[in-house]
RNA sequence: GGGGGUGUGGUGAAGCUUGGCCGUUCACGCCGGCCUGUCAAGCCGGAGGUCGCGGGUUCGAAUCCCGUCAUCCCCGCCA
């Protein structure tokens, strides 16, 4: 039997031919003695005339088969916002595939139900407009990936999902192995030692979409699993593995927006990044540039700022642009301020008659004011806002600031940028050393990173899209002497190396070539893409922010005979 | 671990600031009826809610207070 001979979408040009469509009862409204159908399907919508035909027994989202002939829309009946509102099909029968109960929400692209109802009936908020243009997005990106990459000599090859458990970086989720009681293989929160491994085994250019797992708390751009486009290639430097990148991401660009992005993508040094934006992951879609004011206050009486300035310190700002500024909006900013870190948040109107109006103008000398006013640039009406602290907790909330203040709502715009030379280490809360990127990455000097290693450099670089971080790679470590400094350096102890890493550092003795890598979010770009706030809208059946499926009712408990086979005893609160 | 927002018939919203007229209102959906050119069709009628849950304050709580759960956003965390 066939269910039918055309798609909603493709039936314009068919006038006169005898259809048949299936799909669902998008919407009904009954005249009485005619009454239009939308049928929706996969490809789109047609409208449905039943002229009569008994249609009292369709309602919201039946799922109908229509047999009909498809015709012209008789004059003034033309829907211009419908892609096939020019013709419609004139039913002959219309029967009824399987009912629907009633919806739990509309499928409406105009309202959005509550989330964690959406993710209950899932299936049926896959079926609204937006969310199945999500999942096409989704697959065209992919696709575009492959396309790129396989036009580049890649293999596409898959590595482990059951993997060693390593300590470093996220919380692993763990899963318990029943033929080793009490023990546990990790799910990878990326396939990093594995493709390093790959460029041993002579692979040389690899990428797969991996999914990844990473047992952290959720964010509007995180979830517990998630996909990356992970890849790695030898006797790459860093303007290979960035080229490659540019490329794959314009392909996915050129797919779902219709056009691609100015290559190369502009470069920033992390040092640049944070004095200018505050951020390791830039939104460069607007200015409002963060600007070094320790100069201009040099030797100033205001206690404020001269005491900060003596203890190395730092007074920088931002020109905020003319704005409204209530009392209330200075308020909120300074607790955003404070609660960032700041000790306190120093504001500044420009009057028209280019006076400060400012808390702290009294404290400023003439000279002072002027100078500040210059170096932001400012003009009456304008807005700057000032913090003095250490470098670090100055340009952060400055940044921060930055976004709340001039962040453009939606993506429609797209600014990528490289930010690259990320330090190699930093400290951890109890004065010890921890990586940045990972524990696998090549230093830029091996003496510096031996001698100051707080101020040693990574070959390691970030991809970001409108503040959103995307990715990040680099060049990797490829000599067992050079990669068992780094473990020194983060405290990791001899006998720890060999008992955690003894394999990889083997590994790197038999001829390991000189290799780099990337890894991006799928997820996150195609939200970008779609302008989608969050990354829950563009993943088929993601979790609740406790990691929950409503749908389902993941995670659950598992039977005592099922633990008992793990060799695993719950332990009561 | 911390901060903030939200929770009201199946869905979305208003009501909460300043307690009583409140299980009151609007739209969609659902049920029944009318209607031959609509496209969120229209008109008439109807059903449907322990106002997330528990406790407190009060003569009286959707509304104020405390706790708790769910959900969303953020800080921490996320190589």
């Amino acid at each position: 039997m066939i269910f039918r001979t055309h798609m909603a979408a493709d039936i314009s040009g068919l006038v006169g031919e005898s259809v048949s469509l299936a799909g669902w009862v998008a919407r009904r409204r009954d005249h009485g003695g005619i009454t239009f159908i939308d049928i929706r399907d996969a490809s789109g919508i047609a409208q449905v005339v039943a002229d009569g035909l008994a249609t009292e027994d369709l309602r919201m989202e039946f799922c109908i088969r229509v047999m009909g002939t498809v015709r012209a829309r008789p004059e003034g009946t033309i829907n211009a916002d419908l892609p096939t509102g020019t013709v419609e099909v004139a039913a002959d029968s219309i029967e009824v595939l399987s009912p629907s109960d009633p919806l739990p929400f509309m499928l409406d692209d105009r309202v959005d139900a509550d989330e964690r109802t959406r993710l209950e009936y899932r299936y049926l908020d896959l079926r609204r407009p937006r969310m199945a243009a999500n999942l096409r997005a989704r697959s065209k990106a992919v696709s575009a990936i492959r396309r790129s990459l396989e036009g580049l000599g890649f293999l596409e090859i898959e590595t482990p999902t059951l993997v060693r458990s390593t300590p470093e970086g996220a919380r692993d989720v763990l899963v318990p192995s029943r033929l080793r009681p009490g023990s546990f293989y990790a799910l990878p929160q990326s396939p990093q030692l594995f493709k390093q491994l790959l460029m041993i085994a002579g692979v040389e250019r690899y990428f797969q979409i991996a999914r990844c797992y990473r047992d952290e708390d959720f964010r509007a751009d995180r979830q517990l699993e998630f996909t990356q486009l992970d890849l790695e290639g030898a006797y790459w430097g860093e303007n290979e593995v960035q080229t490659t990148i540019e490329a794959a991401i314009a392909a996915v660009v050129q797919d779902l927006r219709g056009e691609s992005p100015p290559l190369p993508f502009p470069r920033l040094t992390w040092q640049e990044s944070m004095d200018r934006y505050g951020a390791d992951k830039p939104d460069l879609r607007f200015g409002m540039e963060i600007v070094d004011l320790s100069s201009e206050l040099t030797g100033t009486e205001f206690r404020g700022f001269a005491a900060t300035l003596e203890s190395n310190g730092v007074v920088r700002g931002i020109n905020t642009g003319a704005r409204e500024f209530p009392r209330s909006l200075a308020d909120k900013l300074t607790e955003e301020a404070k609660a960032l870190g700041a000790a306190g948040l120093v504001w500044m109107v420009i009057e028209p008659d280019s006076q400060l109006r400012s808390p702290v103008a009294k404290f400023l000398a003439a000279h002072e004011q002027k100078a500040i006013v210059e170096a932001l640039a400012g003009q009456p009406g304008d807005v700057l806002l000032l913090v003095a602290g250490p470098w670090r907790t100055a340009v952060t909330v400055l940044g921060q600031l930055r976004l709340s203040l001039g962040r453009p709502e939606g993506h429609r715009d797209l600014a990528f940028v490289w930010v690259t030379d990320f330090p190699m280490f930093e400290e951890t809360g109890d004065g010890n050393l921890t990586f940045s990127h990972h524990p696998f990455t090549s230093p830029q000097d091996v003496e510096v990173m031996r001698n100051r290693p707080l101020e040693a450099k990574a070959r390691a670089y970030d991809v970001v899209v409108n503040g959103v971080e995307l990715g990040s790679g680099s060049i990797r470590i490829h000599h067992p002497d050079l990669q068992r400094q780094v473990f020194d350096i983060l405290g990791i102890s001899a006998e720890e190396q060999e008992s955690r890493f003894g394999w990889f550092l083997r590994a790197l003795r038999y001829g390991t070539p000189p290799h780099g890598g990337f890894a991006f979010g799928i997820d996150r770009l195609v939200m970008v893409l779609q302008e989608e706030a969050n990354i829950r809208q563009v993943i088929p059946f993601p979790k609740t922010q406790t990691g929950h499926d409503p749908m389902t009712m993941s995670p659950s408990p598992v039977d005592e005979g099922q633990l008992a086979e793990l060799g695993i005893a719950l332990v009561e609160e």
